[in-house]
DNA sequence: GCCAAAAATAGTACAACGTACTATTTTTGG
DNA sequence: CCAAAAATAGTACGTTGTACTATTTTTGGC
């Protein structure tokens, strides 16, 4: 057994029932291995929480590092909040909402939330300052500030919203139904030829 | 002993330490009761939960009904979202995310949240309707879907954002934050008049 | 004003949970 | 080959939600 095999197993059973309803004997017995033998690789429930947020948040970085190699445009950057958008329903089960967090975050032990927030913000500052630059996004820093913070909560709640009566909605319909709310959003602020990358990146997404 | 003590403890825990972690023993014991004698007035934690719900529901019930009273002004429209922010505010424990809802909103006994939502989203349809023909909004079908959209979310969400870290953040601080960016979101979608009546709101509450 | 019925309160118990602890088996490396 | 380490299993403890029963208090009709 290996902790990847467990993390494997946890999220699928956190995506299907979420995670207040995943005992880790349900776990273990899911593993075959018992109650035990789980506890030696992940000593509290909240460290497979934890685990499996490291792992979503290092995808998500990596996610970010290949835009920044692509020239800044509205298109790459709905194409980067589409994968966000994937990998968060891919990891849907570990939006667990404020209950179970603070527990694992106010002692910053095991996974520094708070401060993934602040980087987060910084970099949607970031790069819609770049888009600014590259002449697709027409607006002054206060525009850029409600923006970030828009996209803050618009980017984490979405998937909340999308799975608060179905554990399992389907997956292109719910990314594409925000994913055309964000685009919405940006194009308020847009210039001609940002508002044209978004209508290219629309169709090149339909067909 | 009453079920609204009950409820008025059970909410002061559940803002200050989250639903998760307030026990039925917990709470007997602070109305100085057996824990037996609270399961005579509420069966199920859920129970609780779902009454505060109800609560809840009808408070801005009440606060949406005095709005309509009044003319669709957008400064009113903003007084109304803050008196529907200070409820949000007041009841902030209860907003548990996708963990503990389902159980009881799955089998639709004893709250209907599903369709609290769909309410909802033909409320705020129809007041963006009648700002628009108040000529407050400046704005299309399409326009009013994505801000009955965008609201359904930001509106829930907020206040999960912003008590993710603090329990107890300073309210008129983060009501303050949140109404300025939904007013700037609004202005996006503003005539003259709607913009000069969104300043006046500003000005009439900074002081 | 009594007294059965109802309401309210208390106490107990059970299954499930997270998890700590110990014992046992298996694997590893010099 | 064999001691040390890693992995697995089993057990047990405290806590939780909650069902159940017993007891006390209140109520309403005669």
């Amino acid at each position: 057994m290996t902790d990847l095999e467990i993390l494997k197993k946890a999220l699928d059973l956190f995506n299907e029932k979420g995670y207040a309803h995943v005992g880790m004997r349900e776990l273990a017995r899911e593993l075959d291995i018992s109650p035990g033998n789980l506890t030696y690789y992940f000593k509290k429930k909240e460290d497979v929480l934890a685990a499996l947020l490291n792992q979503f948040s290092t995808l998500n970085t990596h996610t970010l590092e290949s835009y920044l190699q692509l020239e800044p445009t509205n298109a790459n950057f709905l194409q980067l909040m589409r994968n966000i958008f994937d990998n968060q329903f891919r990891f849907r089960g570990v939006y667990v909402g404020n209950q179970f967090f603070p527990v694992a975050v106010v002692e910053k032990k095991i996974f520094d939330y708070q401060s993934v927030v602040t980087k987060r913000k910084a970099i949607y500052q970031e790069i819609f300052s770049s888009l600014r630059k590259a002449g697709q996004l027409d607006l002054d820093d206060q525009d850029i500030s409600f923006l970030v913070s828009f996209i803050t909560l618009f980017g984490r709640f979405w998937i909340t919203e999308a799975t608060l009566f179905n554990k399992s909605p389907n997956k292109d319909e719910v990314i594409q139904h925000y994913l055309f709310l964000l685009a919405r959003q940006l194009s308020l602020f847009s210039t001609e030829a940002g508002i044209k990358s978004i209508e290219e990146y629309r169709i090149k997404n339909r067909g």
